[in-house]
DNA sequence: AAAAATATTGACCAATTGGTCAAGTTGCTT
DNA sequence: AAGCAACTTGACCAATTGGTCAATATTTTT
């Protein structure tokens, strides 16, 4: 019996859809989505162009793709929170996860960036709807943490966004940052001694206390 | 009696260069270098393409003189440092003046982002040398701050890119902010509030004491 | 081993790309 | 008002764009 909606993931179509996403990947992170060319994924995959839109179809359905992939990732870093938990625990966890994320897939995370420097079109549905209701409802556990004096009273979504931007920084602005540092690239221990740095920042900018000391 | 290098700064030519300007920031900053086109930019600048290309020169040279409008912007913030200068007042200054060059001229933040996003192919030179100069010498004053007391004694230098990091991020997401705060654009009132919960948050977060209490 | 499904790829298409050019029109100076 | 420089623009160019398709080759299933 085979699958009747989609296609018979067979080895080969296995091996090079692999291929060709993160191919795709590299050129819509650096060219943006207008600037990508299928020649240049093709390229870049190893394929012709023909046997690339064989398998994905089209430039819009390959970059869409895409796009799902990184919106998985990302939401497979984001757990719920509540009142009850430490909010030293959960900020720090928050910046080292969402690090993370941007150390093991920089591609992707510069194609997120590449897609919102262009307005979000193809992300804004996202962005207003399932996006938001999570800033909102972390938002106000945040709030009410300031309410028992846990830490400061700030803004709880600028502070979601600082942690967003400064881990961000390090995919988006690489090509900076080892331009201003000297370097080939960002060593795993670099990334650890940079978590670490934020965490501290960002733990002592707020105020925050841990409840279990 | 005529100059003989440049062309005569016509009426006219200023007129269009500046309509060419500011439609190719947009253009380059949404869609990157490749991915604009001399035709989309002759249309958002409200002329023919021909007459475009009568002016720049070419693609490659529109883009050039707009990096170089945007880093002459980035060096017109920059001021120098020194030990005896109040740490609190020097960051806070510094916080302020990222955030203005972010908010009025999001633009070229985002062009200058795209720029990087790709590898900084046309501003490595600038990356490397002037740049990175500066940086290192603001981070040695930093580290005295540190030896005198003045501040924890953290890295300088993640110090400035956490700086750059958390302004720039309301120029280049800036679609992502509006979709999770669900407005229709930032006022100046709200990056007055943003630009204080920055400062509060990295001046206590990295100890600063003032040095004029 | 035959049949059926899947994969490969060069040729080709209309549309768009960055750029040139020549023929005009406008604007400034004298 | 005349003359010259600056400006304007449609026609055009070779190269590249995303995408189609039919012919062929390779796997997989029976």
């Amino acid at each position: 019996m085979t699958t009747i909606t989609a296609p018979e993931a067979t080895r080969t179509r296995l091996r090079n859809e692999r291929a060709i996403l993160d191919a795709a990947e590299q050129v819509f992170a650096r060219h943006g989505y207008r600037g990508a060319s299928v020649q240049a994924i093709a390229e870049a995959a190893g394929l012709p162009k023909s046997n690339v839109l064989y398998y994905v179809g089209s430039k819009r359905q390959l970059y869409v793709t895409l796009l799902e992939r990184m919106m998985e990732r990302w939401n497979a870093m984001l757990d719920d929170i509540s009142v009850d938990d430490d909010p030293a625990e959960v900020l720090e966890a928050f910046i080292r996860s969402k690090m993370e994320l941007t150390r093991t897939h920089p591609q992707g995370s510069r194609l997120f960036a590449a897609e919102v420097l262009q307005g979000a079109p193809f992300l804004q549905d996202y962005l207003r709807g399932e996006l938001r209701g999570w800033v909102h409802a972390r938002a106000k556990v945040f709030e009410q943490w300031a309410a028992k004096d846990l830490m400061d009273p700030v803004d709880p979504v600028w502070l979601i966004f600082l942690i967003w931007s400064s881990t961000q920084h390090y995919a988006d602005f690489e090509a900076q940052v080892l331009g201003i540092t000297g370097r080939e690239a960002l060593e795993a221990s670099d990334y650890q001694d940079i978590t670490d740095f934020l965490c501290r920042i960002i733990l002592k900018g707020c105020g925050v206390v841990s409840r279990r000391p």
